[in-house]
DNA sequence: CGTTGGAACCTTTTT
DNA sequence: GGTTCCAACG
């Protein structure tokens, strides 16, 4: 199918007219020496680098970020590349929103339709412009790893295999596993009789999927590729218009992600390609167990013939003396690609080490050497308390509960991953498509309606054998285990009538209502959490249409400086500098997603970790792997022990010990200015007490930069330290609030001021005049080439996010973004 | 059909 | 130690 050749994808076409002619790069307009102050000479020569594919070897600490965002910046600023021409891609959601909002605080440009994203975003958003293409429903709903976990189970069962030999898990990570590598079912070699099986149930997967209209995590990833790969006027279209691509983390590239990169920048074999920016640190490579390819370095600069490799060894942000840990940890591992940080703020204290006699012990030292850094000043949010696996954190987490101390706990259960919110969400995922089976089961009988096991199977069988959905087959079961499930599918569509056209607030009410969900919390003795949850759900769905800016009163919000992702009241006389979620139109027809299946998607891209109160001064607790890419002032590395850290799984993987040691690496660069390890001679893990020999990592720092802290006499019971306490003893006791508990948003430094003063660039004065004079107004008569006449009903947001709802009859009732919709007024 | 108790499980991660 | 799944019971 032949891509529209304008308008195509949103905003873009709003900047794709050049405004003036592009100015010679070093000498860019007033406002781009201002950009480049204070970067050292390899920042300033990476953020100017020329139009090809280059490398940057960014250390911890050298200020990545700052040079991604600047390098975007100048591009623009210079006039080399319009917004719409800019590809950005991370990994997490934290990293897209920082980009974001640093780059919004640079240059006053709408950032909503830069193409800045994770990868998974990223293809959510070509998904929807081009579902069709893609043979997915518009709406199509996104499966996290536990919804994708309990279909792959679904399907064990259906097939009648033995879950002892088909492990779901293990079948859920070899379909995974086999996307990552770009292979479908019939690509997957097949070596045996249980291959063989798993090939089959993978198939079977593909099938339910696709039936449903439903796409995991990977499938968003492999179905962009091969979409692109399948396509040359898409091809063609995305190659023209992203003239310069940045890839955040890219040593947590994996197999796909490199090919897909390929098909959006061309592949060097076939001549030219966009400028590629691969940012990464071969070093922090700590996702090679599920699948990142490190190599991926090396083969881009191979096959991109990179010119340019840039190393960011000048650290910002932790002293000498941790530093130096860093370094001297980091070359016991061979392969690297070479680097050493350094640093010009001196040595700064020593890196202070401490064994304890028993985990409780450990927790109890680092309880009162947290409440003394409190007591002389430091924030809590500035002091990390890093281990290895979740599972230490509970004797952590009970320490300093009992103490009082306010802390967090990042990780562990997700907001959206809550049961009772999972609950609610498949019930509005059954509004939107009742042929969603996992959701269907989910609910069908929750909270308990009658419907038991047996009807439930039944019902499975019904389906199965005529291949339609189970919502589809509720007909085919009949008796009073047929009228109770007819009940269910009245239930949904009575909400969905119900629920037409009101806000999404009013609508998650009404179906926490309709649902009983609410009653049977409220019955529940333990159901007040879940209460104050699914409130919070609802809480989450106001400011999600605030962002989106689908209420009535929609205005673009700035985004709150004290934590991106988190969106304030408008703050009055600021320009709107947001950073959203986007409205995901259809490339062609420009109609974009109900606020309902938007919501849900984002529910399910972003599993929600900025639903917590934000602003709370409270100690952060993370594994390192949650870690990375954050830094704090004070940090605690817990449980430096032989099996754990290293941890006695990785040994037996090909690299595990190396990737260990980098994980250890990892942690030590999160620390500004102070550093603790500590380690314990017993540990209770698993209910088993386990005694453990000190981490092999300890002994590969330099003595010259440690402090052993221990004291010489160790007791019994929480006494134990009590001399070294002593000493820092002075001033109040703890205090405060109780733990906050799991999940949570983040809190990061505050963003610089805008820089409001600079010169606005004239692609955005022109966008924002064209845009915002579409001339329509309530109730006038309009045509679209593919729905025909129709009537605004409403007309909602200005410049690129102006859209409209219309009535077109018989097509229904539709949003649609007015940049890509083609209107044509009717007197 | 729904609840409860006990056995068996697992324990790096992100989208 | 905590969770999850299943079997037996109400």
């Amino acid at each position: 199918m032949p891509l529209p050749s304008s308008p195509s994808l949103p905003p873009a076409d709003l900047f794709d007219a050049p405004a003036e002619p592009p100015s010679p790069p070093s000498h860019g307009p007033a406002g781009s020496s201002r950009l480049l102050q204070g970067l050292n000479p390899e920042q300033l020569a990476a953020v100017t680098l020329p139009g090809e594919p280059a490398l940057i070897l960014a250390g911890a600490g050298s200020g990545k970020t700052r040079v991604l965002t600047t390098r975007i910046a100048w591009l623009m600023q210079t006039g080399q590349i319009t917004p719409g021409g800019v590809m950005a891609v991370t990994f997490t959601n934290k990293a897209a929103k920082e980009m974001l909002t640093r780059l919004s605080a640079m240059l006053p440009v709408n950032v909503r339709g830069m193409w800045i994203g994770t990868f998974h975003g990223l293809c959510n958003r070509f998904l929807r412009a081009h579902w069709k293409l893609a043979a997915l429903p518009q709406s199509f709903q996104i499966l996290d790893t536990g919804d994708s976990l309990s279909a792959v189970k679904r399907i064990i069962k259906a097939m009648k295999l033995d879950e002892e030999r088909f492990v779901p898990k293990q079948v859920s990570w070899f379909i995974a596993g086999s996307k990552e590598d770009g292979l479908r079912p019939q690509d997957v070699v097949i070596h045996d009789a249980q291959s063989q099986k798993m090939v089959e149930i993978y198939q079977a997967y593909e099938d339910q999927c696709q039936r449903e209209g439903v796409v995991d995590f990977a499938e968003l990833m492999l179905r962009t590729y091969e979409l692109m790969r399948d396509h040359a006027s898409l091809r063609e279209h995305y190659r023209h218009r992203f003239q310069h691509i940045l890839v955040d983390e890219f040593q947590d590239t994996n197999k796909l992600q490199y090919a897909w990169l390929k098909m959006f920048a061309g592949d060097p074999a076939d001549g030219r390609t966009a400028a590629v920016l691969a940012v990464g640190d071969d070093d922090q490579s700590i996702y090679a167990f599920r699948g990142a390819q490190v190599g991926n370095m090396s083969d881009f600069e191979r096959e991109y013939h990179v010119r340019q490799v840039i190393k960011l060894e000048r650290n910002y942000r932790s002293y000498g003396n941790i530093l130096d840990s860093a370094n001297a940890l980091i070359s016991h591992n061979t392969r690297r690609l070479g680097k050493n940080l350094r640093t010009e703020a001196g040595p700064g204290e020593p890196v202070r080490v401490y064994e304890a006699t028993s985990d409780y012990a450990e927790a109890q030292w680092l309880l009162e050497e947290a409440q003394q850094l409190h007591r002389a000043g430091t924030p809590r949010v500035e002091i990390a308390i890093l281990y290895r696996s979740n599972a230490q954190s509970r004797v952590l987490e009970s320490a300093l509960f009992n103490a009082g101390v306010p802390y967090r706990v990042y990780g562990g259960q997700r907001f959206f991953e809550r049961a009772e919110i999972k609950h609610a969400l498949a019930y509005l995922r059954l509004t939107e498509n009742p042929n969603d089976d996992t959701s269907f089961l989910r609910v069908v009988n929750f909270p308990t309606r009658g419907i038991g096991a047996r009807t439930v199977e039944q019902l499975q069988d019904a389906a199965r054998a005529s291949g339609r959905s189970l919502y589809q087959s509720v007909g085919s079961v009949g008796g009073a285990a047929g009228s109770k499930l007819a009940g269910f599918t009245t239930l949904i569509d009575r909400l969905r009538e119900d629920t037409r056209g009101l806000t999404l607030r009013e609508i998650i009410e009404r179906m926490l209502e309709a649902s009983g969900l609410i009653t049977f919390y409220r019955t529940e003795k333990e159901g007040q959490d879940r209460i104050e949850n699914l409130e919070e759900l609802v809480t989450a769905a106001e400011a999600f249409v605030t962002i989106e800016g689908f209420g009535k009163d929609a205005v673009a919000l700035p985004v709150d400086e004290t934590s991106p992702g988190t969106i304030a009241a408008p703050l009055p006389g600021q320009p709107e500098a947001l950073a959203a979620v986007d409205l995901l139109p259809d490339a062609e027809t420009g109609e974009i997603l109900s606020p309902l299946a938007a919501f849900l998607t984002h529910a399910a891209l972003e599993a929600g970790d900025n639903q917590a109160q934000a602003g709370q001064d409270a100690i952060q607790l993370m594994t390192v792997h949650a870690a990375k890419g954050l830094e704090f002032d004070c940090v605690f590395i817990t449980g430096l022990e032989e099996g754990l850290c290293p941890h006695e799984n990785a040994m037996t993987e090909a690299d595990g010990l190396e990737e260990e040691r980098r994980l250890m690496y990892v942690a030590i660069t999160r620390a500004r200015q102070r550093l603790y390890m500590s380690f314990s001679q017993t540990r209770m893990l698993h209910g088993q007490t386990r005694y453990n020999v000190k981490s092999r990592f300890l002994e590969e720092l330099p003595e010259s930069a440690l402090k052993w802290i221990t004291p010489k006499q160790q007791g019994f019971g929480s006494g134990h330290a009590q001399q070294y306490q002593q000493a820092w003893q002075r001033g109040s006791g703890p205090g405060g609030i109780v733990g906050a508990g799991r999940n949570g948003g983040w809190q990061p430094a505050a963003a610089p001021p805008p820089a409001w003063a600079a010169p606005v660039p004239t692609a955005m004065a022109q966008s924002a005049a064209k845009a915002s004079g579409h001339g329509l107004r309530q109730g006038q008569s309009v045509f679209h080439n593919k729905f025909g006449e129709g009537v605004i009903l409403t007309l909602e947001g200005k410049g690129d996010d102006a859209r409209a709802q219309i009535n077109f009859g018989r097509h229904g009732t539709k949003w649609l973004a007015l940049s890509v919709a083609k209107l044509t007024p009717i007197e």
